[in-house]
DNA sequence: GCAAAAATGTACTGAACGGTACGGTTTTTT
DNA sequence: AAAAAACCGTACCGTTCAGTACATTTTTGC
């Protein structure tokens, strides 16, 4: 195995296990027998128990922005469904087990080297291209003119609330099947129409 | 000092520990220190570190809710009027820096012993008394009627996404100003009135 | 005032953990 | 093939921690 490829293997592991049981609730241990090999391999690669964490989390945070606004599809001219669809596709990527350990991680350890800021700077980059979305519509009339950003935030809360906070108490596990997605994506689209239909005098 | 007084002022130095470093962070002989006595005291009023942890965020948890309901005013007749003052009441509350703590323990330990699931039927808990004074103004008229309870749940995630995140991500900190609230009030309730005004036709 | 119950201090156990040392082995590079 | 780098296993160090044992003192109930 290459050196890279170790490295990765190592990430691999150490995230997997930070996902699930967080960083005092894993070991490095327990890493290196998940991955094969010894202790001294891992400090080999990375300085301390923090730094491991801290890079593997940081990897996984990326691809949180990165597989979400892939779902963003920009090219519809209608906002209810451009926004349902949208809202589908981002809920069943977010309420996903390894999304959601990942954002619990991502609280629960939020005072362990900025990783709570990182995860919020990427989710006001997710917010920033909805925002553009939002825009578009605002700009042709088909929803109200207002901030867009802001917009963008209550959308998103409208779409989280029924759904993700059970995950992340741990009153309900896996992720929920498609119609309930597209249950609660069509609620919270709902009311956000609603609430940014464009004035009607 | 009494029994019952030697025991719940180990409650208090435990809610306060395990508010501020979390279950891991915390440790039996700090408690002592700061209640002092001994470790031998709290292991005759407490069998093991988990039941003290459970029982004082329980009493926390259990606070919450009383502490929110009574912000709860029914007697306006302004749908506006009632929910902006709510808003702010309950916002001025949940950000504060205890309760803060307290949500933020509740999801890192989510796992252990329940104590996500006991806050999460506070909330429900809370969301009852909300919804029926939507109900109030959906009877009335002065709201479109609609499911009441999942109205006050898609209210309270208007309330809470502009100021909470930040905070429970570490963020931002300290309690916000009172324009501040007042402002994020205001964005939440304009945004849920125009939802869920009556159908003008 | 006395007996029972509870609180206290100290010292300890046993286990877990992060991190290191080191000598031998494999893999990569030149 | 030789040299260098990376890897491996094991044993270990120092520390921290939950929980216990026990003898002593304080408080409480009658």
């Amino acid at each position: 195995m290459n050196r890279d490829a170790k490295r990765q293997a190592i990430l691999d592991a150490a995230y997997r296990l930070f996902r699930m049981h967080g960083f005092d609730g894993t070991s490095i241990s327990e890493i290196t027998t998940q991955v094969g090999g010894s202790k001294a391999t891992i400090y080999c690669h990375f300085p301390t128990k923090e730094v491991l964490f801290v890079e593997c989390m940081t990897a996984a945070v990326e691809g949180y922005i990165t597989g979400a606004v892939a779902q963003l599809d920009a090219s519809g001219t209608d906002p209810g469904a451009a926004l349902r669809e949208f809202g589908e596709k981002i809920l069943s990527f977010g309420a996903s087990p390894d999304m959601v350990a990942v954002r619990h991680v991502s609280i629960a350890e939020a005072s362990r080297s900025g990783i709570g800021k990182l995860f919020f700077a990427k989710i006001v980059a997710l917010r920033t291209h909805v925002a553009a979305l939002l825009s578009k519509f605002m700009a042709s009339g088909a929803l109200r003119a207002d901030d867009a950003d802001f917009a963008a935030t209550q959308l998103r809360a409208l779409l989280e609330v029924e759904l993700l906070e059970p995950l992340l108490l741990h009153v309900r596990e896996g992720l929920p099947d498609e119609k309930e997605i597209a249950l609660a994506a069509d609620r919270a689209v709902a009311a956000f129409l609603k609430a940014y239909e464009p004035d009607r005098r």
